[in-house]
DNA sequence: GGCATCTATGCACACGTGTGCATAGATGGA
DNA sequence: TCCATCTATGCACACGTGTGCATAGATGCC
């Protein structure tokens, strides 16, 4: 049983009134008595029980994050960078995975909402446009990652910017020389493939470069690794000299699949990723890719609802990407390139 | 302001100790009102406070999770393993970073004991050994993985298995037709590196292979891709074929430096990690290497956590590690093999 | 010395939920 | 019809902390 204020007072002679006083620093209370009781309550080991300040308070110093799975690499940076905010600012974060599965995520967010967290942090998750009366009845702010909505008047939103993103990847390749250049895509994730897709026809818009529909591709499976294989065939027929992938997964699968066809990537073709995942780095060779700011993401996520339970007014952010080269690119027809 | 029993009272005409009794199913209580209560706290949206739940039973439901940093790829398979069997018994987590900093780690644990956690479980740390006078005092199941100490009566563990894991790849190498195997070792973990030494000894032992302490080195770095990187010239003179390396990011190190030095990794040296840490599937060639039942370990925590709340009697564990053979190593003087 | 003012502390209640005990009303039996 | 028994519900308190208000004692002023 740890120990109260009332054992305090006890053990002090005094109320508990008195205790919680002193061990506020209130004036009211006499300097003797404060440090007297201070001192007593650093011997007894007492440390202050946040649920019963809660209750009291209708405050908890807590936020609920709700995400897929920690496994996903994406996810782990988010949370590293709300949890840091968070920590200096004396909150703590409920992790709370989902799997992707709409009936557990609800019934996280049942329990986060049961635990009274004081708002709740989400990424990559459909949850704001299925279970918007649910959100509604919860009444806390709630703060989307790459996923802005509308519609709840509680409902706030950070993401990372596809399109700037996809246009640093392709402008790259302009740069470098690339002419016929392909787009790999994903049908499952309809909004932000939009947007990266987007960004590849405004950069070659603004190259002058001349929309070709048989350099891009949605491959029909559903694993982001075949997604890659899948779409090599095709490219090579249609002539492209580079590629620019939906994200690093399925740029990847196109490694892998080039490897196998005796593909040299980048003296053949160049590959462009996006999301900078870790295996990124280690394959050969490294892949160029665009980074999302996924440590910022979580913590402008986190300073957000800091702003947003102090009442202040917030605005849906968007972040820039950033390009990060490595071997998977290369200058056009031009071999002094190839170091 | 969410919907409490005492709105629902109001609302149905009772008080608020017969709403708490329909809503618990008691049979003190009226099929008739209990039905009508049940009907109308779902209308309300209510959901019970586990803030004053808690107060009043002094059980949160809630576990405290201390890791270094969630970056590090171990600790994020740990957090899974955790989270899913927390999940599943209604347990919440709260996630606390220590950054490796003995006065941070303090101060969450302080965090946790203020928020009333049931239970704390902490990863590759040193706060058994530090703070158990904190700890102590907190009185409270706390579950060490990877780090058994001593001494607290609430103390327990849960750790893959140095030893085994460390004479599986030893014993991969042997059976490869290896004789001169290297040790490559890491001085700011003592404890499991002295294990996995141990491990590398006892594989040779029991093939009848002399120790050669020329083959066992533990470069004077802080960085472990430095690290390895550091080994490989004295590995080469000693005339080593194939390197046991503490673990996986010392491995990718030694792997950089081969390919600097045009050693070919498997032809000319077999090399063998530990951890099996995502990059070491993609870095070419893929690294062979012991992988830690990581979500084991974290699922099986969970469960200890769980008897230990029930009153049950556990015992620490010690969980087999697995070996996981990729491209990096490869059978001694036998051109056949090397596909 | 009498009264106003100030200082230091305690009482009582609140927060939301759960439970032992009391009790009003219903039921049954003779 | 009267009393015993049972059923359904409410009262009051507990959990640990914080706060408005009251108050006992000290101090100051004329």
């Amino acid at each position: 049983m740890p120990v109260t204020i009332k054992d305090i007072a006890r053990a002090a002679g005094v109320s508990h009134t008195t205790v919680s006083r002193a061990l506020k620093g209130n004036p009211a209370i006499s300097a003797k008595t404060t440090k007297r009781i201070q001192e007593l309550a650093r011997q007894m080991g007492y440390t202050p029980s946040a649920v019963a300040q809660s209750l009291l308070s209708r405050q908890t110093w807590t936020i609920g994050m709700v995400i897929t799975t920690i496994a996903d690499p994406f996810v782990v940076q988010v949370v590293e960078g709300v949890e840091q905010v968070a920590q200096a600012a004396d909150y703590s974060v409920f992790l709370a995975t989902s799997h992707n599965n709409p009936d557990q995520e609800m019934a996280v967010v049942e329990t986060l909402h049961r635990r009274r967290v004081d708002a709740i942090i989400v990424t990559s998750s459909r949850v704001g446009s299925l279970y918007s009366s649910q959100l509604d009845q919860i009444q806390i702010p709630i703060v989307l990652i790459n996923n802005n909505q509308e519609g709840s008047a509680y409902l706030y939103s950070v993401a990372a910017d596809d399109v700037q993103g996809a246009q640093l990847a392709v402008q790259h390749l302009i740069t470098l020389g690339h002419h016929r250049i392909g787009y790999l895509g994903a049908t499952n994730r309809v909004r932000s493939n939009r947007r990266r897709f987007t960004g590849y026809q405004d950069a070659l818009k603004q190259a002058g470069i001349a929309p070709n529909p048989a350099l891009v591709t949605y491959p029909n499976v559903d694993d982001d690794i075949e997604r890659g294989q899948a779409g090599l065939d095709l490219f090579l027929t249609a002539g492209a000299t580079a590629i620019f992938c939906y994200n690093d997964m399925i740029s990847i699968g196109l490694l892998m699949a080039c490897r196998r066809h005796g593909i040299a990537v980048p003296e053949q073709l160049s590959v462009v990723g996006f999301d900078d995942i870790e295996p990124g780095r280690y394959i050969m060779p490294a892949l160029t890719t665009i980074a999302q700011p996924r440590l910022a993401l979580g913590k402008r996520a986190m300073e957000m609802t800091l702003n947003l339970l102090n009442q202040q007014d917030v605005q849906d952010q968007v972040l820039p990407c950033e390009l990060v080269v490595r071997q998977s690119t290369v200058r056009l027809n031009n071999p002094k390139s190839k170091i």
